[in-house]
DNA sequence: GGTGAAAGGTCATTAAG
DNA sequence: CTTAATGACCTTTCACC
C-alpha cells in the first residue's frame, strides 16, 4: 500500500507519544477521529504497521553486548534444518537471515558479556550442520531498526 | 534489572493480545490488578521494555528487500562523521553498528527493487569518508528482533 | 466494590476525487 | 460513482477512591 503524509504525520506522533489517545492524536493533527482510526486500521491491514506491542530490549536484563555471526552450512544439508535448529536451541539470536555472498548465513546475537558471547557462538559452532562461524562484535549500536525516516521519505516525495 | 516469570508472562501474553486490558491480564495470570500495573511500569522504566509503539515495517510500502552492507572508512576520519552523514543521507539505513573485524561499520539497509538497493549502495559509497563497501543481499528473513525466547530463557533458570 | 470519566466501535451524512 | 472524512451516538472499560 501507499501510505501519505497524514499517515506519517500519525505514526510519528504515536512514536513521539506512545500512549496518545486516539481523540488527542486527532486534534493535533487537525482531522476527525473516525479518520485516525480508519488510517490505523488500514495502515495495520496493508502491513505498514506490523504490531504494537511492548518492545523487549535484551539489554534491560543485562544482555547488553551484540555481536554478528556469519555461519556457513555442511554443504550437502539444506538450509531449513540448520536454520530450525539454531532458532530452537539458540534463544541469543535475535535475527537470522540467508544471505548472498561468501557466507550462507547471518544472525545477529546478544549476550551478556564476553565470556557468554564466545559460549553462545561456541553453542551455535556445535549445531549440527554447521560447517564454520566467523563474527565481529558490535562496539556501538548507531541505530537500530529505525524506520521513520523512510517513511517520511517516500510520503514527502509522494506528495 | 531482573525480571522473573510474571514479568516474562505477561510481556507475553501482551505480545499475544496486543490489546489486552490491564484487568484481564490480571485475571489470565492470577494476579491483582495492581500487581500487572507495577509490574509493566518497573518493565518500563528498568528498560527492559523500551516502548510500546506502532512498529512501520518497510515491507508494507515496497521495501521488501533486505541487505548487509559493510563498510570501512578512511584511516585518517573519525567514525562520528561518516556515521552521522550516513544517518542524515540515507533513510534506507535501519540499523548501523561499528564492528570488530575486516570492516569499520555494519549497516542494514532496505530497498525496494535491485536497481533501488544498487542506487542507496551507490550514495553510501560516494559519501565521504567512505573508502569502501561490500554487500551480500538478504534471501530470506528467518527472523527480525525475536526477543521473547531470551526473555523466558532468563526467567526461566531464574526461578 | 462503586463511581466518574474517557476511550473505542459504529453509523449515517456529507463532501470530494 | 467510489472513496474518504466528519460528527455524534452509544456501549464498554479503565483508573480512582
Amino acid at each position: 500500500m501507499q501510505p501519505d503524509d497524514l499517515d506519517a504525520r500519525l505514526v510519528q506522533l504515536l512514536t513521539d507519544h506512545p500512549q496518545l489517545p486516539i481523540l488527542e492524536c486527532a486534534r493535533r493533527l487537525g482531522v476527525a477521529r473516525g479518520t485516525v482510526t480508519s488510517r490505523l486500521a488500514r495502515l495495520q491491514a496493508g502491513g505498514v504497521i506490523s504490531a504494537i506491542v511492548p518492545q523487549v530490549d535484551p539489554a534491560g536484563f543485562g544482555y547488553d553486548l551484540v555481536a554478528f555471526c556469519s555461519v556457513d552450512i555442511i554443504q550437502n544439508i539444506g538450509h531449513e534444518p540448520v536454520t530450525e535448529a539454531i532458532l530452537a536451541a539458540i534463544p541469543e539470536v535475535t535475527d537470522l537471515y540467508t544471505v548472498t555472498g561468501d557466507h550462507d548465513l547471518h544472525l545477529r546475537v546478544v549476550a551478556r558479556n564476553g565470556q557468554d558471547l564466545q559460549d553462545v557462538l561456541d553453542r551455535i559452532s556445535q549445531l549440527p550442520g554447521v560447517a564454520r562461524t566467523s563474527s565481529s562484535l558490535a562496539l556501538r549500536t548507531h541505530i537500530q531498526g529505525r524506520t521513520l525516516p523512510l517513511l517520511h521519505a517516500v510520503t514527502d516525495s509522494t506528495s
